[in-house]
DNA sequence: ATTGTCGTTACAGAC
DNA sequence: GTCTGTCCACGACAAT
């Protein structure tokens, strides 16, 4: 820790950035209005549950016989043998793009996802046609607005709980009432065709906005519904061409969104300039994807088999490539209490603990591994940075403790989720007492840290599908989005 | 040692 | 309510 000495431009930098999260967030806000006026002409019944686009959908582009790029690192080959075939494969794809276009040309957005460089927002927009630009031209004005007014910096006790994201406090219990989340008809929308792979709530205490990636490259935005609104608010765009394996959000600036894709690109949407720009493009797939409170500017993310590497945003250049795992990384999480303390899940059966200043390009050791008998989908840290959450296909949820992390016990918990479902994660709350978990009889598994399993399970008659992933809100404790293969998102909130 | 195929599973939409 | 199409996770096993 010891963050408090340094503080003071630190903490200035950071309200500057809350101050702009607002700002850009009002902008969001008055395309969520914009969508009530077409809202009233989807005639909704009402109870209904809010969906994107209600009949008026243009086709979810799923059909596209999308041939996913295979990853030359998958294939054992060494990256520096990889430009001619890269390029061929990048032929094929957009062969077959150009023909599902001409096929159906109304089905697709404007623009194909794979090419490079930025897409822009309006022509990658799935909703009715005429409004993409109306939304654009509102969000700017509403944006100059609220610069005049300047209003809106939140609590410094809410600032604490927020500290790196989700640092917090160590390990005190903020909450109690775990198994009483509940679940209303109005948190619930339809947000996105087929299924979630990913969602992330906005970074912001005032608004409840989530973004969310699916399995055919569509990422959906929902404003979840204020008191003083009731439309759907629900926005779908296509930035990308295959499943979106990540999205994260820069905890000190909201208008940084960066999502990542199996077929190779990482994108950041800029609000201002109104384009899904291309940060990254890869041979590889890109499996997982990470951000560090502790340095904004770097991305992480695991690319093909085992690769990792560490990316400068501001110089747009690798600072690390390495070879982590021997299977793909399917999630890269950092503690949030230990700076240069990362852990990644690997399919290849193990979860890893790294200290990133002792990486190398070749043969790095890491700190520590747990041990599986399956594929490993996710090694997330506590909020103290105390415990790391490892679930795995082998039915067990481990939990790793000690001061070197030296202690694991595994929870049993059903993870097997089949073809049809995104695999479950077990995701930290607000504190260090309960893991949260899918179960696949539609409910939310929470295991409590303390005895070690699961001790109840949230439900509810309006939970229609299994809920698979999961963001905990990380400014408001209890409101909890989960999110299921059938493209829809469920916020639970305390009584 | 690598590549291919199949079985499993849940959900939406069409009837 | 029932039936059908989905189809990129993973492991087991067969085929190269």
């Amino acid at each position: 820790m010891g963050s408090k000495g340094k503080m003071t431009d630190y903490e200035r930098r950071r309200l500057e950035n809350i101050q702009r999260n607002n700002e850009m967030l009002a902008a969001l806000k008055v395309r969520s209005k914009l969508n009530d006026l077409s809202a009233a002409s989807a005639k909704r019944t009402r109870g209904e549950i809010k969906s994107y686009k209600p009949g008026s959908v243009k086709k979810p582009r799923t059909e596209t016989p999308l041939v996913l790029r295979r990853s030359l690192r998958a294939r054992g080959v060494p990256p520096d043998a990889s430009t001619a075939n890269g390029l061929d494969d990048d032929v094929d794809i957009e062969k077959q793009i150009n023909k599902s276009r001409t096929m159906d040309s109304k089905s697709l957005p404007n623009v194909s996802p794979r090419k490079q460089g930025p897409i822009r927002m309006q022509d990658s927009f799935c909703g009715e046609d005429g409004l993409e630009n109306k939304l654009s031209e509102l969000a700017k004005r509403c944006s100059q607005k609220v610069l005049m007014n300047g209003n809106g910096l939140i609590s410094s006790d809410s600032i604490d709980i927020i500290k790196g994201c989700k640092s917090s406090k160590i390990g005190k219990k903020l909450w109690g009432h775990v198994e009483e989340l509940e679940l209303k008809p109005e948190n619930i929308a339809r947000v996105v065709p087929g299924r979630i792979m990913n969602l992330r709530f906005f970074p912001t205490q005032d608004m409840q906005m989530v973004a969310v990636g699916n399995k055919s490259g569509d990422i959906g935005f929902w404003h979840v519904n204020d008191k003083d609104e009731d439309g759907d608010g629900i926005y779908l765009y296509h930035p990308h061409a295959g499943p979106v394996s990540g999205i994260v959000i820069d905890p000190f600036s909201v208008s940084k969104m960066y999502s990542s894709c199996y077929e190779g690109f990482i994108r950041m949407m800029d609000v201002e300039k109104e384009v899904f720009d291309m940060i990254y493009y890869s041979e590889y797939c890109i499996y997982s994807i990470a951000l560090s409170a502790h340095d904004v500017n770097s991305l992480y993310f695991g690319e093909g088999r085992g690769g990792f590497d560490k990316w400068d945003v501001r110089t747009g250049k690798s600072s690390l490539s390495c070879d982590l795992h021997g299977d793909r990384i399917n999630t890269i999480d950092f503690n949030s209490d230990t700076e240069n303390i990362m852990a990644t899940s690997s399919t290849d059966g193990t979860a890893c603990i790294w200290d990133l200043r002792l990486m190398k390009k070749h043969k790095t050791t890491p700190l520590k591994i747990i041990n599986h008998k399956r594929a490993v989908h996710s090694a997330y840290f506590a909020p103290s940075g105390k415990f790391l959450a490892t679930t795995s296909y082998d039915d067990k949820v481990g939990l790793t403790s000690g001061a070197n992390y030296e202690s694991t016990s595994m929870v049993p918990h059903y993870n097997q989720t089949g073809r049809w479902l995104s695999t479950f994660r077990g995701i930290w709350g607000w504190d260090d007492s309960s893991i949260y978990i899918g179960n696949m009889k539609r409910g939310v598994d929470v295991i409590s840290v303390d005895e070690r399993r699961v001790v109840s399970t949230l439900q509810s008659d309006i939970l229609s599908a299994i809920p698979c992933r999961f963001d905990p809100h990380p400014y408001n404790v209890g409101v909890l989005a989960s999110a299921t293969s059938g493209g829809q998102v469920y916020i639970w909130t305390q009584p």
